[in-house]
DNA sequence: TTGACTTACTGTCGTTTTCACAATATATAA
DNA sequence: TTATATATTGTGAAAACGACAGTAAGTCAA
């Protein structure tokens, strides 16, 4: 035990809200935690970081680790530091939210956690520590960015239909959008580019295929555009 | 030195943006810092958070410490945890942004602190640590909150003309605002009230002044309304 | 082959919002 | 009385928004 200070400090970890689409709802992935405290329940991936890493690193890190996944799009978006958050000790931990696509994740057990285990985002289980308040804000916070950045597209295929874009805005944001207002305001931005010749095909008529332009998007941006949905 | 851990633990702290208006522009208050390291560099107020504080209690005792400052809004905007942002060791500072009217606080000298100094946002010294960083995530963030969230109130004083209210728009969201329009929009949100037979005057047509409704903002919340300037 | 089914796709029109723009009003100061 | 400084107000054209429903293109099963 050779490290001392003159002063109690606290701990310091990272927590990732981890949010999917599956075309039917918001998805969120939970570790079952293996290790005391709360062994048994339902909790978000994360853990101590390392005196001489980065947050960000950290946050990586513990996902990997705990679900496999990897590359990922992590935004910092708020520091939890309530006095009694963890039992042991003071912990104050600072969350990211991920957005991944599902099916590129089929998560996989691990080192401290039993499972990793998808659930859909209104139905959780009672989870540990104040995670429930954790995801409360991650909520929050990807409501009032997907509506300003374009960070949507990361949830969705690479290739995706305009349909499958509405689902997404009607899932994240809680309410339903006329089908053909939106599909005007999304085609009006140009920031999606129609696949020549290729369909998703169904029991049904297909479904033009779209991609998301980053360049393009990063050209408006530099003349002053504002995403908007 | 009775404070042993398994584990190095990095320490943490909190740095307050604190923002004032002066009808002018913008303002920033900083510190001359009277302790190593960066003595006599000017930094934000700040220091380091106690094992049994919350966050923002540290926020707000540190920067009546440094500044004389209480009574302040105090918004939590973001982590900085840069591996070498202290020579001394890894700290993790968690960073908030506060809101005050500049006139309620002529500041004061104090422990820590030679001196606490207003300053104009743009035309900011040289300054500790990885300050200057920070003071550019946070005034991103206020540009972005004050266009949906009515917190540009707290900047002014308790009774205010609409020109001034413009003149903060102005400054914080660093471009020029029609005045007919702007006009317009702030009376149409029915947030702010005139105050009867009570002006401004000065060595021209006195200016009808207002205050700010809350009560009547948190009504419109309730029914959906979105603020927005 | 045909008809039923499923989902994709598209356009109009009235309303509202936005934006550009400048003249008049009311006080103080000389 | 006049000069000066800032406060205050309205209109019209263009663009954006929002409500609304019928046709298109495939699959599947009889």
């Amino acid at each position: 035990m050779p490290f001392t200070y003159e002063y109690p400090r606290a701990a310091l970890t990272v927590d990732c809200v981890v949010f999917g689409f599956d075309g039917e709802g918001l998805k969120l992935l939970l570790i079952e935690r293996g290790l005391e405290p709360f062994k048994g329940r339902w909790a978000l991936p994360g853990g101590f970081v390392r005196v001489d890493e980065e947050l960000e690193h950290a946050a990586r890190r513990e996902l990997h680790e705990e679900t496999g996944i990897s590359e990922v799009v992590l935004e910092q978006f708020q520091a939890f530091g309530g006095i009694n958050r963890d039992p042991r000790e003071r912990v104050v931990s600072v969350a990211y939210f991920a957005l991944t696509r599902l099916d590129d994740h089929r998560p996989q057990a691990s080192t401290d956690a039993r499972q990793a285990v998808w659930f859909n985002a209104n139905e959780l289980p009672k989870l540990a520590f104040d995670h429930q308040a954790i995801i409360q804000q991650a909520l929050t916070h990807l409501r009032s960015r997907v509506r300003v950045e374009p960070i949507g597209f990361h949830l969705l295929p690479p290739k995706f239909t305009l349909t499958q874009l509405q689902g997404l805005y009607e899932s994240v944001l809680g309410r339903e959008v006329d089908i053909r207002n939106f599909r005007k305001r999304v085609l009006a931005m140009e920031l999606v580019v129609a696949l020549k010749k290729e369909f998703q095909r169904g029991r049904q008529r297909p479904a033009q295929l779209y991609r998301f332009d980053p360049k393009r998007y990063e050209q408006l941006k530099k003349s002053g555009f504002q995403f908007e949905l």
